[in-house]
RNA sequence: GCCCAGGUGGCGAAAUUGGUAGACGCAGGGGACUUAAAAUCCCCCGGUGGAAACACUGUGCCGGUUCGACUCCGGCCCUGGGCACCA
């Protein structure tokens, strides 16, 4: 019988969705176990990432599903977003009806992948029954004095006069119009996500399932400090102070210029009769607003002729307008320490301004700062009445010093700052808001909810297709009755992905966002899967909704998700041809034959179809740019699910990146095919009950059943505790080895054929679950694998006779001794100091320490 | 620039608590079966020296701790992820 997956997987799926094998339903009786992936922009097809997430959730969910728990695991959209827009621009189609094609597509992929989702409760964030719910939160939101709105610069296209997201943003221009960008100030709307700054940190200890990286980045994102607020008085204003923010307050003494941002009102006033201070700020409004470019980019200054006095020497000191200074981030304003701060030198040597020590190292007398700034801490000089103190106890003193003067403070801060959630987008959620130039501003009442985002509309391009819409635009006041607008800024996409995990729990909740007793039963989230590049933003808005929610009374917990899963990129090889202005070209590694040189490294390549030489760009991220990405569904159709599974989870542990090889995936084909015709061999000689104990096996068999039970014993641990899937798969491959190598002689062998066979058929399920379901049932099962209990050890296989320690001499392998299971240290140091291959190396020398690792190894430590 | 990871044969990787470096798979080489090919099965496979036994050497680089280091510590190099409007 031949192994033929793809009539075998249809007919398998079939079964389990006739069955509704994997419709979950509230069961006190079961532990819960809630698996989520996190679900897919519907970009139009699914690409290796989501094959390799969806399959690391899938196994989990089998195996646990397995191990006697209820699992949920659900699936839906997260449907809202740029692509569709661009798309929409492109192919004049509206983004709705990109967008649910695309959804109706990629689902029949999912299931062709034999995915065990509960598409009973598959949800579209676009959906108005999905979104009406995050519209009403805001609203309450809005109530308690947690969103807010203020002035906040986006990049902006002068040409399309549109916003531009920072990806749209190349090399300072506009991606379509080819314009420089410009930086805009306009109103949006803000949730205080600093309010929970400290909480959000607190908890992050209680997050035990999560990996360590993960913890430390977004503690670092958070970004607590304790610092002093200090204030600088303005010459000649009387009253009017300059504040800054410094961790650094031992450095105060050193302070030789302040630094402001480009759009500081100090500097804005300053300008006035500035030239040079007005150009440079015009130039500062040409540049990005991402991060990574602010502090990348060449530092420069203009002196804005504004000085102030130091608050402890009375020093005069000059205020610069600084391109590398945030007006978003604290007080828009930083002291410059030159001599101990490497971007304040680099930056005081450019425009020479001076460098004053003020901290010496410990324990010495001198610093020098002729080639770059001390950034250690130590102990001040230079510093008056402050000399000697040490830099950690310099907090203390200066606050003390600066609060009897009224002009500083100690202070806590948190580099997180609060969430701007307005984007000026069509395609996405509106955010509730009115605004009646009676009445001000106010949240949608909760009756007139959802506000409708209309379907039909194409977006051109330029400015936001919903401010040009006047019917939408257009309202009534809820409070007056009178004539009012209503907002047209959509909400930043992260909202709804903020809390889908919980909307999974009740989605057909018509009278709330959540049922409460579903929400209850199923959350947290036992198990959360997902890319490492959501290790920061999603996952602390996620974490923030979560306790947004609890404090209204939905949720009863303080975390959402308790293990976390982080999974690397999938990754292949890339190739280009480079014409002579520099354009690239890319090629699929599909229609690339690469050429090695001598050691086997790759230098090259040529195209299969025309033989035109290639260049090689290394190993890459799958991307649609590069034109690097495999195809999910050619391989399935190729190998079927199963193999293309059993390789994803094979070729890497989960966390690390997956290089993709073609000829791995053949390798895991070829694995398959040998299990199957194992189980049809053993089959075909008629029926047997599987061996339950070793007693009375021979030899051979005896060791093949030990080899079963260690096998089962690795499959359970790698797979539950250690999540290390390929070596749970490699342990199946060994043991697949050792039972096509064994002889079967009588019945007894048959009944240990038919016990190992059925136990390997049970653990590769969760990898491979219509394979193994079609070999159970061959086997002689009744119903289904994923409805079986997980096989138990068999602790009576694992015992051992004897055992083989290693004999090292000084830390080297010289020899190994097989002894028996029981020995003694006395012995065993015995037989290794006997062992011929070692006594070479211990032969007339002063034998000095002896080590015993029981069950591994003996170190014997020779001299002379 | 800042924060977080990773670096082990020709390649993907394994070594779980400091204790046999390279399990398992891929590629490659040799053989069996076959008229032949494919498929399948068996053997070899880090480097250097050696007929072999075996010895030396080897986990990005430099140094340290230890009887013993891929694993721990200090410094460096390279690659990747994130940096708040891609999702």
């Amino acid at each position: 019988m031949q192994y033929q997956p793809k009539n075998l997987e249809a007919a398998i799926q079939k079964v389990w969705d006739d069955n509704e094998t994997f419709v979950a339903k509230e069961d006190d009786n079961k532990e819960k176990f809630y698996c989520l992936s996190m679900f897919p922009y519907p970009s139009g097809k699914l690409h290796m990432g989501h094959v390799r997430n969806y399959t690391i959730g899938d196994v989990i969910s089998r195996f646990q599903r397995m191990q006697g728990k209820n699992v949920l695991q659900p699936m839906g959209w997260d449907a809202f977003g740029l692509p569709a827009e661009n798309a929409a621009m492109q192919n004049n189609r509206a983004p709705a009806e990109w967008t649910y094609s695309n959804i109706d597509y990629m689902r029949n992929q999912l299931k062709s992948l034999g995915l065990g989702f509960d598409w009973s409760r598959e949800l579209a964030t676009c959906h108005p029954e999905y979104y009406r719910w995050e519209q009403w939160l805001f609203t309450q939101l809005m109530k308690k004095g947690l969103v807010y709105r203020k002035m906040s610069q986006v990049n902006w296209d002068p040409v399309d006069q549109c916003v531009l997201a920072n990806e749209q943003v190349i090399d300072g221009k506009g991606w379509r119009s080819g314009a420089p960008v410009e930086k805009k100030d306009i109103v949006q709307w803000f949730v205080k996500i600093t309010d929970y700054a400290e909480e959000l940190l607190q908890d992050i200890d209680q997050l035990e399932g999560w990996p360590e990286q993960v913890k430390t980045m977004q503690k670092n994102w958070i970004g607590k400090s304790t610092g002093l607020e200090i204030s600088f008085p303005i010459e000649g204003k009387e009253n009017q102070f300059l504040k800054v923010y410094t961790t650094r307050p031992d450095t105060l003494m050193g302070v030789s210029y302040l630094a402001v941002a480009a759009d500081h009102p100090v500097a804005h006033k300053a300008s006035i009769h500035n030239e040079p201070l007005e150009r440079f700020m015009e130039e500062c409004t040409h540049t990005s607003t991402a991060e990574a470019d602010i502090e990348t980019m060449e530092k420069k200054g203009v002196d804005t002729g504004v000085r102030v006095r130091h608050p402890i020497t009375g020093e005069i000191i000059p205020v610069w307008a600084a391109n590398f200074v945030l007006m978003s981030y604290g007080t828009g304003a930083v002291m410059s320490v030159p001599a101990h701060d490497q971007r304040d030198y680099e930056f005081a040597k450019k425009y020479d301004l001076p460098i004053n020590a003020v901290i010496l190292p410990e324990g010495e007398e001198s610093v020098d700062v002729s080639e770059a700034a001390m950034t250690e801490k130590g102990v001040l000089f230079n510093s008056g009445q402050f000399d000697g103190l040490k830099s950690n106890d310099a907090l203390e003193a200066m606050a003390k010093v600066l609060h009897e003067q009224e002009m500083g403070e100690k202070k806590t801060n948190y580099r997180l700052r609060d969430w701007g959630v307005s984007r000026q987008r069509y395609w996405g959620c509106p955010i509730p808001a009115v605004y009646c130039p009676a009445c001000g501003v106010m949240p949608v009442p909760e009756e007139e909810l959802p506000v409708r985002l209309p379907e039909d509309l194409v977006p051109d391009g330029a400015g936001s297709p919903l401010a040009k819409l006047e019917e939408f635009k257009n309202c009534t006041c809820p409070q007056c009755g009178g004539r009012a607008k209503r907002e047209t800024d959509t909400f930043d996409t992260f909202f709804e992905s903020s809390w889908y995990y919980a909307r999974y729990t009740s989605r057909d909740c018509t009278t709330g966002m959540l049922d409460k007793a579903a929400a209850d039963h199923w959350l947290p989230v036992d198990q959360y899967i997902g890319g490492i590049e959501h290790a920061i933003l999603h996952l602390l808005y996620a974490r923030f909704f979560h306790k947004v929610m609890r404090d209204e009374g939905l949720v009863s917990t303080d975390e959402p998700f308790k293990n976390l899963l982080t999974q690397g990129m999938v990754l292949a090889s890339s190739w280009y041809t480079e014409d002579a202005s520099g354009k690239q070209t890319w090629y699929s590694p599909l229609d690339v034959e690469p050429e090695m040189d001598d050691k086997g490294a790759v230098i090259g390549g040529k195209l299969k179809e025309d033989g035109t030489a290639v260049q090689y760009g290394g190993i890459i991220k799958m991307s649609k740019s590069k034109n690097n990405g495999i195809d999910p569904q050619t391989l399935i159709e190729q190998y079927g699910a199963d193999t293309l599974r059993l390789y994803i989870m094979f070729a890497a542990p989960p966390e690390q990146t997956l290089e993709w090889s073609d000829k791995g995936v053949e390798g895991c084909s070829r694995f398959i095919n040998r299990v199957w015709r194992q189980v049809h061999s053993h089959v075909e000689a008629g029926p047997v009950a599987a061996c339950t104990s070793s007693e009375g096996l021979g030899k051979d068999a005896k060791a093949l059943r030990l080899k079963l039970h260690e096998t089962l014993k690795k499959v359970s641990d790698d797979m539950g505790r250690r999540m290390t899937f390929n070596t749970a798969i490699a342990a199946c491959m060994e043991l697949l080895n050792d039972i096509s190598k064994f002889n079967v002689n009588d019945d007894a062998d048959r009944a240990l054929m038919q016990e190992a066979i059925e136990i390997l058929v049970l653990i590769l399920s969760p990898m491979t679950p219509h394979m193994s379901q079609s070999l159970w049932e061959s086997l002689g099962n009744d119903g289904l694998v994923v409805d079986v209990n997980w096989p138990d050890v068999d602790e009576s296989a694992l015992v051992k006779s004897e055992i083989e320690l290693m004999v090292q001499v000084n830390g080297k392998l010289r020899g190994k001794i097989e002894v028996a299971a029981d020995a003694d240290k006395d012995s065993i140091l015995a037989a290794a100091k006997a062992d011929e291959a070692v006594q070479k190396f211990i032969e007339g020398k002063d034998l000095v320490k002896e080590i015993y690792v029981p069950g591994r190894l003996v170190n014997l430590v020779v001299k002379g």
